[in-house]
DNA sequence: TTATTAATTTAGGTTTGTCTAAATATATTT
DNA sequence: AAATATATTTAGACAAACCTAAATTAATAA
């Protein structure tokens, strides 16, 4: 019932991966945790014994249902935590990931339930991620422009602010289109514009213009 | 400059043992960290390596001024974390210390300083303990009754309520006078009588009556 | 002051989570 | 389908932080 921090990373890492690829890989997980192939091997093993992942060697893992459980309330923590930081203590929007990644560790139930409370129930942190409930809930999508998304989410192209033939000559031109799956990799501060990735493609700019446009929905 | 959350327990219970006799040993340590005295050798000669503590073998161990500089701020972040479960999640005076065990160990200087300012720099913590503030300047002692003062902190009698002989005698009885060191070990719900320990006597409890004439000091 | 007891340290293991290098399985090309 | 490339796993080490059992030092009592 209660996991290292070391392995509450690799079941956080792994339910994350999980939303863009149903399946998760041993080197995928090695990219985002860091680590060695050798070192996620070693951890899955240990993850499989304790139920928390499906996982055949060579075959990638999925978490089980008690992983998913395991995975949301991490998830939990982590949003209060970061909406605690930037709405009470005025943390700027880049500012409460990192914090959040160790306060997201302590895993008192009562400390985070009666956090939620303190804080109003919120049901969305600074980044407009959706934030579990205390039974693991989570709302599952939510629709905003692309200029309001957080960085290296995969979303996915639902909507167009407006049917100008200008729009949809720049869309077409950038081959974005309703369904299209895209990540926005960084924002200049310049201008306001955002560095974006569809599918394996070279990331390119977009005008800040153009971003308030489109509307996308993306998972956890 | 960063510390794990294992040397941070060593040095924060080596400075509160430190309050008491002036130089800590490897079985009062061994004690109060719930591990064996190999292992307190072991973290020692760590810790001596990165000159945290004075340590000569078989001679017990202080903390350097850079060890207390270090302790006070792992005590700093316990006492807000305290400050702040008590305070704003409304947790029980008696539930605080376990879950601030945990929080005192997210490190980044940046949150303790929001935090504190958020709590409006409040200067004692629930147990009536003094919060270091963030250059690490602590009020030493606080005088308050004995039926104010945390369990298991070792605290000097240095008033009396009144001078009635009733009171007196009763003290003398006890063999509690100025300058007497004493803890108190528990409290008793049913009649608020406590019990207290002094020198290395059997516990004994006094009344609630009694205990709220007794005025002391104790550190922190 | 020597003998006994108590405190402390040393020596050698264990577990967790990491690593490198080598081996093996799978996927991709030709 | 074989050859090559890529992904994954295995084998064997290592550091941190703990442990037990044995040895050593210091403190206390006879």
């Amino acid at each position: 019932m209660n996991f290292s921090t070391s392995e509450e990373n690799y079941i956080k890492a792994i339910f994350h991966l999980q939303q863009e690829e149903d399946t998760a890989t041993t080197n995928g997980l090695a990219a985002v945790l860091k680590a060695r192939p050798a070192s996620i091997t070693d951890m899955l093993k240990k993850l499989k014994s304790k139920k928390l992942v499906h996982y055949q060697p060579y075959r990638g893992f999925r978490l089980t249902s008690e992983g998913k459980k395991v995975a949301l309330s991490i998830i939990r923590r982590h949003r209060l935590w970061e909406y605690f930081l930037s709405e009470k203590l005025k943390f700027a929007w880049d500012e409460v990931h990192d914090v959040a990644e160790d306060l997201e560790h302590v895993s008192s139930k009562k400390l985070i339930d009666k956090l939620d409370e303190f804080l109003g129930y919120p049901r969305f942190d600074p980044h407009g991620d959706p934030i579990p409930d205390s039974q693991g809930r989570i709302e599952k999508h939510q629709q905003v422009s692309l200029s309001e998304i957080p960085l290296n989410k995969t979303a996915i192209v639902c909507h167009v602010g407006d049917q100008t033939s200008a729009l949809l000559e720049l869309m077409k031109h950038k081959n974005i289109g309703i369904g299209t799956k895209l990540e926005v990799k960084k924002r200049f501060a310049f201008d306001q514009s955002i560095e974006v990735k569809i599918r394996q493609q070279i990331p390119f700019n977009i005008s800040e213009l153009l971003a308030k446009k489109i509307f996308v929905k993306y998972g956890v």
